[in-house]
DNA sequence: TCGCTATATGAGAATAATCGCATACTCTCA
DNA sequence: TGAGAGTATGCGATTATTCTCATATAGCGA
């Protein structure tokens, strides 16, 4: 029998694997100071339009991020800024290791 | 020029690529319980042994773990407790996502 | 030293992630 | 309806990740 615990794995390494990308990071680095469409997205990580779109849908396959089609731009906000504390426990980590 | 931003970016990246792994969440679930040695982790995860030895190499590459030899057995544990803090957040954005 | 146990490492195959380009879709406005 | 802007999707090439099996290394006790 698959116990509750395994699926929890699975799933959590899921969303793990959808935040453990540099320009994901960054795209919800910025979302996290306030929504953006992709077009802003794109221009605020360096990366190509088609990229950022992809990855977007990454991060709403998780439920990390929400959009909102307003005429012919498509908003993009964090739906779960406790992401963002992952982030405080990342950099202790690293600085951790660097001492 | 390479910002300090991008690089924490690319370091953030990388210590989350550590995490995005069942097999290896399944180690971190178990060493938060106290020290372990690789048989013993290879038992709880299921996985092989020459498997668990390599995603214990990932995850002190990271820094989240720390080895110790004690004659046979290598045991390893966790270093980095404030990773699990990450999973109260991944089960929230799981748990919201579900809703 | 030899045999045994525990762990680590290497090679190769299979799978997954990423990127760039081209194109399709959607909405607006004239 | 047609043009144009903004966004999404499909495809192929490249690279990264993961697994398994075989082998190497390290320490133990006889």
């Amino acid at each position: 029998m698959q116990t509750k615990q395994n699926l929890d794995y699975k799933q959590q390494a899921r969303l793990l694997r959808a935040l453990a990308n540099e320009t994901r990071l960054k795209i919800i680095d910025a979302l996290s100071r306030g929504e953006m469409h992709v077009g802003a997205l794109a221009e605020a990580t360096g990366a190509e339009q088609s990229s950022v779109s992809k990855h977007l849908a990454v991060l709403r396959a998780v439920g990390v991020v929400d959009d909102e089609r307003r005429g012919n731009e498509v908003y993009y906000r964090l739906l779960t800024p406790c992401v963002v504390e992952f982030f405080s426990c990342a950099l202790r980590v690293i600085k951790e290791r660097q001492a």
